[in-house]
DNA sequence: ATAATTTATTAACAATTGTTAATGACAATT
DNA sequence: AATTGTCATTAACAATTGTTAATAAATTAT
């Protein structure tokens, strides 16, 4: 993401510090679900998040999140509205827990992070932009590749089913993919 | 599109109508190709105009504007970095045509006017991320039915194959599709 | 250490979609 | 009126992906 390494945040946080939460979670815990509204903010020190959502009764993961990221279901943090995407840890996780009044408060302090979180907003909205037209331009098999190429963390980190729903198909298609490539 | 029946545009350019030339163009006329700075931003007052790309030797429509729609690719307009999408007509069409001068002239003016450009950007955006999320929660056929439903005056109006690659499918699949709907 | 759970692979078969090509309907051009 | 081009449908076959189930390996919990 954008503002992984980004600068800003820690810097200004710094003065905040009494306001974040240290919470320790283990793996598969659910941060937020499905329908309800996005009341906190986190970031991650150590440990890895997924975002994703229910469909027909299936789990569709399409977003990892790990250190030093910002995690919220960032559509409903800023509307106040019900969100779609639920969030679930999938290592044991230590993370910054923020509030949103606190959040909001920080911002209306330091239009700096105003400023960065409208960047990370329209981040969002460009990954999904980008997402998109891998879908209706390549193949399963391609997306694959470019996850191999641009995201191979994400690869060595998460489980193989994660990554199948993250790709638009099956576990078992993925690894007859996977299968392929390794012949080729 | 959000903007459709807005009367921002209306009111504000009224004042600088002398900056728009009115052109007329037949059908399949290539307003903007791939790879090109958009220079002008288009009007449609009469006609349809398609925004595509090609990936391997293959011609994808992602998106229809009709009547009252502001026409551009956005992202090179406002970059002023070659396009990835080209601009066609898909009927004989009237276009108000304004060049990037005048329009970053009337942006300077009106405020207004930057507001509604910066909307007109993030509902883009929006849109992309409604598109990638249906293409991996919904089949081809419930992207059709979806079609169906919300912008039926697309199926109207555009030839069937055009509707095929804005689902992401071939026209033969959607043909095939669409006889299995009529006798359901 | 043992048991339980999670994860990845594989197989067999079904369903869907792509590919190529042929056909007919229709519209536009000359 | 005849020709050309565009468009939608259909058929036959190939390729891909989904589905279900079985198995084995790896990880986690007790």
């Amino acid at each position: 993401m954008l503002l992984n390494n980004d600068k800003i945040l820690k810097n200004n946080f710094e003065n905040y510090k009494n306001l974040f939460r240290e919470i320790r979670i283990p793996a598969k815990s659910i941060l937020l679900n499905e329908g309800e509204i996005a009341h906190k903010i986190f970031f991650i020190k150590e440990g890895c998040i997924r975002m994703g959502f229910y469909n027909k009764g299936r789990d569709i993961t399409f977003q990892f999140f790990f250190e030093n990221m910002p995690v919220a279901s960032i559509e409903s943090f800023l509307s106040n509205q019900p969100g779609q995407f639920f969030l679930e840890s999938l290592e044991p996780s230590v993370l910054y827990c923020l509030n949103k009044k606190d959040f909001e408060r920080i911002i209306r302090e330091t239009p700096e992070l105003k400023e960065y979180l409208n960047k990370l907003f329209f981040s969002r909205f460009e990954r999904y932009s980008k997402l998109f037209l891998s879908f209706i331009r390549d193949t399963p098999e391609e997306r694959y590749l470019e996850l191999l190429k641009n995201e191979p963390h994400i690869l060595q980190r998460v489980p193989q089913h994660y990554i199948a729903s993250y790709l638009g198909i099956t576990p078992v298609s993925l690894s007859r993919i996977r299968k392929i490539l390794s012949t080729k």
